[in-house]
DNA sequence: CTGAAAGCGCTAACAG
DNA sequence: CTGTTAGCGCTTTCAG
């Protein structure tokens, strides 16, 4: 087992100083061609690599990012920090990725854990539960103590920072707009209780395409799921929660805020003997595995969550390299999204 | 905006020496109760942490694991990834995670980046591009390096160090072996190219369950899918290899080395009117969201990529604590499997 | 052109 | 009981 060469071995070995070293492997100008040569060889023949944790203590940064995710085992998340991973590695940046399960005491635990030198700056998508007790502190304390935060998908409107999302009420508001169009005449929507942000804003969307073309809004054909955990460990109670909402609403039209609820309501909607999209269409958000592999394909909104990755890492390397410090200047990005049709919707 | 303090501000606050304070703050009997009571009462005030790179720099580790995988966007490596976080924070670890995108030189690159003081020691599932150029040597001078590795899943036989499975061939007899106590005549099997060793491996498997029962093996039934590259990036490519080869033969049960391909051939055979399970029976390999909400759900065998996560994160955390360097005993864990058995089997 | 020294934040051996 | 010192690996003045 050969250790890692350090510059004190190699000044030892060449019989300069360690200072000579540095600047020699640096290019330095104050150095002589002779010196440089000579250093460099025996610092690639033995493979040397400055220390990574010398250089973070050195320079107060670590070219680390922190990325505190909800859960990993879920697809958009998943293209996210594929997305923040690919434009963190070009810059020379790694990535530490932190689970907060949707506990909030979690994700106060991961921040801090991080925050002590470990990381430059985090890029955050919110626990549910941290949304719904509304404590925002360990957010605040970590920009106040100069880390920046990148917030993307699950925001905080009170905390200024920069932030990645989707157009949620526009982007809505056209799905609905598209099965109003394929003639639904009865469209329910099936999102998240309103502490979530993208629920609520979802569901206002749904309601501004109602309004908007003359559909009255009915509060029954809101269906606000309740899982601040994990949904893969009650999926028998989303389930009963969905085949109650369609047993008892004739709808003819759905629009499901993610995936899994679209997909668990046109499971439920086939049980029930329900064609699709004949009898039901079904529009879903985030377009993922399930949408793509599922029977029938569906029909479904894009959220690009690898761009979405791609520019909040962009937005934090920005932020942690721009020289002024523009506290103000914050910028919230919103990625586009598309509708993918396929055939859970008749067009 | 105020700063993080250290030891020098909280010593000079307190007027007494850094040491003091470092003493007092990890309870040092030295330190007389009263200094101590100052010292901590000052540090909870002004919410001192210390900081993690000058900690790292002087004990010499990290207290960070690099876990490098192929891909992110996969079910099976995210529960794997939820594993190591769960076992690594608990033991008060952090993980930093580098995707290689299935590439050789991305593999390389993410070992290099970290192996310079950023972690302790790597959990990698290797990529497929390295297993088929067969090159090594960035695994064996990490590890020669005194970095330790685990390897997970696709492991590499030559390199000697710890590494967690699941037993592929036992498992993928068992899988066989119920098709055949389901009463088929005539069983394929969708699996990669040799040099990803699972693919090998299930295989085999497949193999031994035949002859075992009497059953001859025609080459012609084992399809050895080619996709050195992202999966998700050649669909069409995967559907078309599927296609003809259920086409070509007239099988009536299949044994499929992964979610995608069993869901894939499922959709195939549907294409070409066979009924599941009727007229075909699936069984594919690792539990994941497809494999779950199919249509029909899809009897699987699970392959507790969580355990796995939490296992490889033990033995590498075992190994980076144990004081002496057992360096030849080197254990290679094997993790249960089960089949899940749903609705692509009679039974 | 080269080296000594200081310092990043912290710990620990050693003096006092 | 408290302080001084050295050192982890590196960069960067500042002297020489």
């Amino acid at each position: 087992m050969k250790q890692k060469p350090t510059l004190k071995v190699i000044a030892k070995e060449l019989d300069v100083s360690v200072s000579t070293v540095s600047k020699a492997l640096r290019d330095s100008k104050e150095i002589s061609d002779e010196t440089k040569q000579k250093v460099k060889a025996f610092a690639k023949l033995y493979n040397y690599r400055p220390n990574n944790i010398a250089l973070s203590l050195k320079n107060k940064k670590t070219k680390t990012l922190g990325v505190i995710i909800p859960e990993i085992v879920h697809h958009f998340f998943t293209t996210v920090i594929s997305g923040i991973e690919n434009f963190a590695n070009d810059k020379g940046y790694n990535v530490i990725v932190g689970l907060s399960n949707e506990s909030f005491k979690k994700e106060v635990i991961n921040l801090e854990m991080l925050a002590n030198g470990s990381i430059d700056g985090f890029i955050i998508s919110v626990a549910k539960e941290t949304l719904s007790f509304k404590d925002y502190h360990h957010l605040s304390e970590t920009i106040d103590q100069g880390i920046p935060i990148v917030m993307f998908d699950r925001v905080i409107d009170e905390i200024e920072c920069d932030k990645v999302i989707v157009d949620d009420i526009e982007t809505s508001k056209k799905a609905v707009q598209k099965l109003i169009e394929n003639k639904c005449q009865k469209i329910g929507i099936i999102s998240t209780k309103d502490y979530v942000s993208v629920g609520r804003l979802r569901t206002e969307g749904y309601k501004n395409a109602l309004t908007e073309n003359n559909f009255t809004v009915d509060e029954n054909l809101i269906l606000k799921i309740d899982d601040k955990f994990n949904s893969d460990d009650n999926l028998e109670f989303l389930e009963v929660q969905i085949s109650e909402y369609i047993n008892n609403n004739d709808i003819d039209g759905v629009f499901a805020v993610n995936e899994l609820y679209a997909i668990t309501a046109m499971k439920v909607a086939r049980q029930k003997g329900l064609r699709i999209p004949e009898d039901l269409q079904i529009i879903g958000f985030t377009d993922g595995v399930l949408s793509k592999h599922a029977f029938p394909p569906l029909t479904t909104i894009s959220q690009h969550g690898f761009e979405m990755g791609e520019e909040a890492a962009k937005l934090l390397i920005d932020r942690l390299e721009s020289v002024s410090d523009d506290e103000e200047n914050y910028i919230t990005s919103i990625v586009k999204t598309e509708i993918i049709s396929r055939e859970t919707t008749k067009f």
